[in-house]
RNA sequence: GCCCCCUUCGUCUAGCGGUCUAGGACGCCGCCCUCUCACGGCGGAAACAGGGGUUCGAGUCCCCUAGGGGGCGCCA
């Protein structure tokens, strides 16, 4: 184990280190990649740590989903990940070094006993905390057949400091601060010691974190100093926060990653909305993975929690949707197919003539979608099987002076040989214009026979993408 | 209860003592464009939590109050 002070480092290390207890939430997400922007930004390593030492509730079926999570959010690390819990040798032989050094004790304290402090603590106005009667008491007076807790002996005098680089310097009186737990009495590691024995071998010179861990990061400080060991830079992030301004739950938005991929959210939008909630750097709102790269730092983060806003993520993804070139959202919204709902069942239906249709399609398509979900949507009617089935919307179209429009229109289309758009707008234009009807008079009808739908792509792409024959036995399917 | 943190338009935020009659983005409301829906363009309503200081001058610094959040486990 290097012990290389971090001053002497020069590559900076950052980690992610998610307990395995549920999928990837959106604040782990944005947590993930803090630490990925701060790290991969600077050149430097950004490491995966998985907390799993919470056995009865760590499953691989979580971890799986993690590293789901971040691949698909485009976020790697370095190296294989680390599993707290196969670390536990290392971390009893630093409580072993503590204890030696006399700067841990055992405690024989009792649930009971504890339970009857933090209760007594409480009545006096005072923060329940253990009232450390074994940190000087003999060992000899230790009661047969109990098998201690390892405690930190934490000093009891003068403050400790976190010197943040978000929340600023953070001071707590150390009376206010217990001595700690390190190791349960049945030998496993507390959680405490196992984070900061795990961050200083694994290098870490960086900790970027929810501010949940704030308090943590005073008693971790704790345990670093009495190892003398170098305390690394800290960042502490604020939380995330529901639409309602509450703490982030399943009714909002503290829903896995995966689960806006099934909304239809792109990646990169997710990934640049993630960013810019409660980080800033300036007025800009859209920025490629290079520019957030080159730019996101500490300075940029806000304190208070940021609330989770749908509808602005909603926004970006449309944008990013229409920004993406037509080859490649194509590509992605195929493959994305299987997590959308309904999706498969598209794909089922999808042939070649589909494809083509939809490639050919998607220029008009993305335009009107904010998400994939209603790229899908949208994209149905270009796979659908005649005779359409009609929507609310195009039924009331489609009324007896709407068909009649068709009927009129079928043969002028049906002479049309060159069936590319900008001959069929003339010949539908002319159409209008000779029969003395406007253009949306013929336009929507012709929409409603096209597409099922009182809403589309632009009526003259959609004749030319469906082809003369799909396209003229629509419109004859209406006309009757 | 105790400890710590936070507070600019509805939301995300810019602002790092004077250039703030407080800027941008989303959302909302109008108008324009228009074959539908979108996109786009133009315009509009909308905020410095409250109170004390410090200062020639405070959204920016300090204190108090209120409100919000986080933490107080032999969980992580």
């Amino acid at each position: 184990m290097s012990e290389s002070p971090i001053s002497d480092r020069s590559e900076i290390v950052t980690r992610f280190a998610p307990s395995p207890t549920g999928f990837l939430h959106i604040g782990g997400a944005r947590t993930a990649l803090f630490n990925w922007l701060y790290a991969r930004g600077r050149g430097g390593k950004m490491l995966l740590r998985i907390e799993d030492t919470d056995r009865e509730r760590s499953t691989d079926e979580a971890i799986a989903a993690i590293v789901d999570g971040m691949r698909w959010l485009g976020l790697d690390w370095d190296g294989e990940a680390i599993s707290q819990f196969a670390r536990a040798d290392r971390h009893r032989e630093v409580v072993e070094e503590l204890l030696a050094a006399g700067k841990a004790y055992r405690c024989y304290a009792s649930r009971e006993e504890l339970a009857e402090m933090r209760e007594k603590a409480r009545a006096e106005g005072r923060a329940p905390r253990y009232d450390g009667r074994w940190r000087d008491r003999d060992p000899a007076e230790a009661p047969e057949g109990v098998a201690p807790a390892i405690r930190l002996k934490a000093p009891s005098e003068g403050e400790t400091v976190v010197d943040d680089k978000v929340q600023g310097r953070v001071t707590w009186q150390n009376k206010d601060l217990d001595d700690l737990i390190l190791l349960r009495s049945d030998g496993t590691p507390t959680y405490m010691l196992a984070v900061v024995v795990d961050d200083h071998d694994m290098g870490v010179t960086h900790i970027i974190r929810g501010d949940d861990h704030l308090t943590n990061a005073a008693r971790q400080t704790q345990i670093y100093q009495a190892m003398g060991w170098p305390v690394p830079v800290m960042a502490h992030i604020p939380l995330i926060h529901g639409a309602d301004g509450a703490k982030l739950s399943k009714r909002h938005g503290a829903l896995g990653v995966e689960a806006y991929r099934e909304m239809g959210y792109l990646p990169d939008a997710l990934r640049n909305y993630l960013a810019r909630l409660g980080w800033s750097h300036g007025d800009d709102e859209v920025m490629s993975t290079e520019q957030m790269l080159d730019w996101f730092d500490f300075d940029g983060i806000g304190k208070a929690a940021a609330r989770f806003d749908f509808a602005k993520l909603e926004n970006l993804n449309g944008l990013y949707t229409r920004q993406t070139p037509d080859d490649q959202l194509t590509a992605a919204f195929l493959k994305s197919l299987p997590h959308l709902p309904g999706g498969s069942a598209f794909l089922g239906a999808l042939d070649e003539t589909g494809n083509a249709r939809i490639t050919a399609a998607m220029d008009g398509l993305k335009e009107r979608a904010k998400t994939l979900v209603e790229l899908l949507e949208s994209a149905k009617f270009l796979i659908e099987k005649r005779p359409l089935d009609l929507d609310a919307k195009a039924a009331k179209i489609l009324d007896d002076k709407g068909r009649q429009t068709l009927a009129d229109l079928l043969p002028a289309l049906t002479a049309c040989t060159d069936w590319q758009v900008p001959a069929l707008e003339s010949v539908v234009r002319d159409f209008a214009e000779r029969t003395d009807r406007k253009l949306g008079a013929v336009a929507q009808p012709l929409r409603a026979a096209l597409t099922g739908r009182g809403t589309s792509p632009g009526i003259f792409d959609v004749l030319a993408v469906l082809g003369r024959e799909e396209s003229l036995g629509r419109i004859a399917d209406q006309t009757g």
